[in-house]
RNA sequence: GCCUGGGUGGCGAAACUGGUAGACGCGCCGGAUUCAAAAUCCGGUUCCUUUGCGGGAGUGUCGGUUCGAGUCCGACCCCAGGUACCA
């Protein structure tokens, strides 16, 4: 053995080992449960990051240590390729994107590599492949041919002088980021996916997901939305027409003193032509963005028009503003507003001298005073008429069924969340498979004429998708009719691939359809690692996705993540990787000076799972170190001739490390595989080494008892630091792999201790430490507590009021 | 704005179920080794006070519950993630 650690030597013997023998390539036929361990793939950026190095370390860890307790292991490795920054670099450099990701996907999967991730690279794909986006255009038409998929007008950023649509991320300060022109809200066609219709089942689900984090679950439940509530028409005078709005809160309806609808209403085109302010005021609201935090924080602005509507309880005639917080893409695009109990509606109704009317009063001690703000507690109502004196409950329902008498209003459950559009203006994406014809309208692309393969050999002349230029890719023929038609030049929103690579994985080849058996074997994954980026869109629509694959018969079960661990970010200067200019955060010169083990260890050491933290180069010189003294600590011992030791027989010290050896073995186990957190592995290990440093072994049986220390430590640590303890676990004379190698039991008699420090305390302050003979009496405890030195005198010339004793672990003594 | 997290020494953190706050590591200080340095090894290291024993304060801020609060409750401040076209 060399008395040198060398990291980039023991690397490349022990990655050689694992290639050598496909220990990591999995099998249906593999022994033991089944376990799909899964990192979130990457976006082919450039180069890892440290946030890449994090997430897929973490999901290497679970990996291994689910081959010791001895699952069929299945850990795959992919590419999620489609993307807007190849279009950006395309555009900068002239360089297809096509080629570029190609490129950043061969880069980056030498990185893993040199990493040691236990990843079977036999399933890898890349999703601008043909063979895998082919199956997503198949699975739409399935989807379009069972009604869950459907085309309407949705609002994009425009840029009105690069003549695109502009992602918000690609809004910088309400313009664009390349032509610096303020941007406008534009209306257009586009695909949806019916998401909506299975709400209900995506909201209840949440209940039963027991390996999902509450934070996790409670996010999604906020953004899907569910509120129980009343649809209301307002007949709108003059006209036939009905204005329909949505409130939770019809108790407070008699209240209601104005109604406002979006810029994009019909009613305020309507006005529009009649009053060029409003026409005015509509254009105004154009110019702003699509991002909803834009629009909450924006101020609060809006139009009267002339027309007017009637309360359809009271028959009053209540005025129709235009504002530009009502939006038409949520719900009909119109609000009823009582500016006395809605917080929004009275800042509105006071800037514009609307009346504010009080229908709800305190039945308990809130304070009310509408001078001052809204009162949006529930209480009891008065100026409502034959409502007054109803609890806001009773009022629900008694106006609820008021409605619903004169067939006015209906009770229904209405959800936050909205239908996917999936349609993106852009080239480097997946063809949305739809075909535009002058007779027929839109016509899918037939089954067999499957995939729309996207051109690659492209040029970028501006900004624009190359597609919408490209004759030989638009011209086609009419699927129904045969004439002259045009193919749809959208491509689908990235989420759309990212939402079933998982099962993909399980049969990567498949033809047809896009899985098969081998999907039912694998999936659902078992664990699921990623950033808490994706705690809500990615994993929805991938929840989504699965059950739609399920109702086709395609997988089984109805969730696709039984065990989420979602990590924190890593950030540099305050902002995440992916979002930070530079590579500072690349790992290579990393891997380069200290080897993968330490970069590993580091990053596990630096924090726990689920935390974000500033990413600093400072701990790998902690981690190497460590490293070295545990090669060395290894080295030494292998100089001494190990026995066979009678655990009984061990002197004190011996004893004590077997404890220690054990104790960490328990926690390891408990940290690996229930809480998931593994800095405090690191930890323990360390710990261990410092006791086996420690101790000064003097008989064979000695030895015998460093050897277990060691190997136990090797272990351990493996999921980690693989390759090192691929080496020493050979050096320490074992023959079977590591990878695999059935977790020892720990030995519960090691953990019996004679005795156990207790702490004092005088009135919650502490006074003292007594060693007590472990589980002694509270006779006994209290009795050497009371005895002891500096605990004595606090105790004297007081009065001892109560007593507690928390066995094995603390008394606290209250005088007073 | 709204939703979800987070805030503990000089720094990364630990404290799992309300029971010794600061394990483990980084950094720093002192020592050994060395001609010297690097590397390595040994010791110390929350702050204030005390020669020492000890005493006091302390987990973002303010308040509460409790024998006992980093942990539970209420209000607030700051930071991060998401906010439907970044992935």
């Amino acid at each position: 053995m060399s008395t040198v650690y060398d990291p980039q030597a023991v690397e490349a013997d022990a990655q050689a080992s694992w290639n050598e023998t496909e220990c990591f390539r999995a099998t249906e036929s593999g022994d033991g449960e089944k376990f799909y361990c899964l990192a979130m793939f990457p976006y082919p950026s450039g180069r890892l990051h440290m946030g890449h190095v994090r997430v897929y370390t973490l999901a290497d860890v679970i990996n291994r240590y689910r081959r010791l307790k001895g699952y069929n292991v299945m850990q795959p490795m992919g590419w999620d390729a489609f993307g807007l920054p190849a279009e950006n670099a395309a555009i900068k450099n002239q360089i297809p994107p096509a080629k570029w990701t190609d490129d950043n996907i061969d880069y980056m999967r030498t990185q893993m590599k040199r990493l040691g991730f236990g990843l079977d690279w036999s399933r890898e794909f890349a999703t601008c492949e043909p063979e895998y986006y082919h199956w997503e255009q198949w699975f739409f038409i399935k989807m379009y041919e069972k009604g869950l998929v459907y085309r309407k007008n949705s609002v994009v950023n425009w840029d009105p002088v690069d003549q695109t649509v502009l992602a918000n991320e690609q809004v910088v300060d309400g313009k664009g980021w390349r032509s610096e022109a303020p941007v406008e809200r534009r209306e257009m066609a586009q695909w949806f996916m019916k998401i909506t219709d299975y709400a209900e089942e995506l909201l209840d689900e949440l209940d039963e997901m027991d390996g999902w984090p509450e934070s996790v679950k409670s996010m999604q439940r906020n953004w899907i939305g569910r509120s129980e509530g009343v649809e209301i028409d307002f007949p709108v005078n003059g006209s036939d027409e009905k204005l329909t709005v949505f409130t939770t809160r019809p108790d407070t309806l008699i209240g209601a003193t104005y109604v406002a609808v979006a810029a994009e209403h019909p009613l305020a085109e309507q006005a529009a032509e009649d009053d060029p302010d409003v026409a005015q005021f509509i254009e105004r609201c154009k110019q702003a963005t699509t991002a909803e935090a834009d629009l909450a924080m924006m101020e609060k602005e809006g139009i009267a028009t002339l027309a007017t509507v009637e309360h359809p309880l009271t028959g009053e005639s209540l005025p129709v503003w235009v504002a530009n917080f009502v939006l038409m893409e949520y719900g009909s695009g119109a609000v009823m507003s009582v500016p006395g109990h809605d917080q929004r509606d009275w800042e509105f109704a006071r800037k514009y001298d609307i009346p504010i009317v009080q229908v709800i009063e305190p039945v308990g001690d809130e304070s009310c005073d509408l001078e001052v703000e809204a009162f949006v507690e529930y209480g009891r109502l008065l100026n409502s008429g034959d409502f007054d004196g109803l609890t806001s409950e009773d009022g629900f329902n008694a106006i609820a069924d008021a409605l619903e008498a004169k067939n006015l209003g209906r009770r229904i459950t209405n959800y936050r969340l909205r239908d996917w559009g999936v349609s993106r203006q852009r080239y480097w994406g997946c063809p949305i498979p739809m075909i535009h014809c002058d007779d027929c309208g839109v016509v899918p692309v037939p089954e067999s004429d499957l995939p729309v393969v996207l051109p690659t050999d492209v040029t970028f002349e501006g900004v624009r998708s190359p597609l919408t230029t490209m004759e030989s890719f638009l011209n086609v023929d009419c699927p129904r009719c045969g004439k002259a038609a045009r193919r749809e030049t959208d491509t689908f929103d990235t989420f759309m691939e990212s939402s079933w690579y998982f099962v993909r994985f399980a049969c990567p080849d498949a033809n047809s359809p896009m899985v098969d058996e081998r999907a039912k074997y694998w999936a659902p994954v078992d664990h699921y690692v990623g950033g808490i980026e994706h705690a809500i869109l990615h994993l929805l629509y991938a929840r989504f996705y699965y059950k739609l694959m399920r109702d086709e018969g395609l997988v089984v079960g109805d969730e696709p993540f039984k065990r989420l661990m979602m990590l924190g970010m890593v950030l540099q200067d305050g902002k995440k990787m992916s979002k930070s200019a530079g590579d500072a955060g690349d790992p290579q010169k990393l891997l380069d000076r200290y080897g993968a083990d330490a970069v590993r260890t580091a990053m596990m050491f630096a924090a726990p799972p689920d935390q974000s933290f500033e990413w600093s180069e400072a701990g790998l010189e902690g981690a190497m170190r460590f490293l070295k003294r545990f090669w060395t600590l290894v080295g030494d011992h292998l100089e001494n001739e190990a026995g066979p030791f009678e655990p009984s027989e061990l002197s004190e010290a011996a004893a004590a490390l077997r404890r220690k050896t054990h104790e960490t073995l328990k926690r390891a186990d408990d940290d690996y595989g229930r809480r998931f957190q593994f800095n405090t592995v690191v930890s323990a290990v360390m710990e261990l080494c410092n006791e086996i440093r420690d101790f000064k072994p003097a008989t064979a049986a000695d030895h015998g008892v460093v050897r277990e220390a060691l190997r136990t430590a090797v272990l351990v640590i493996s999921p980690i630091a693989p390759h090192i303890a691929h080496e020493l676990w050979g050096q320490l004379g074992e023959t079977d792999s590591l990878v695999g190698y059935p977790w020892p039991a720990v030995d519960e008699a090691a953990l019996v201790q004679a005795s156990v420090e207790m702490v004092v305390q005088v009135n919650g302050k502490v006074r003292g430490k007594i060693e007590v003979p472990t589980d002694a009496d509270q006779a006994t405890v209290l009795d050497l507590a009371k005895g002891s030195e500096n605990v004595a005198r606090h105790l004297k010339d007081k009065t001892l009021r109560k007593e507690i004793v928390v066995p094995n672990k603390l008394v606290n003594l209250v005088v007073g």
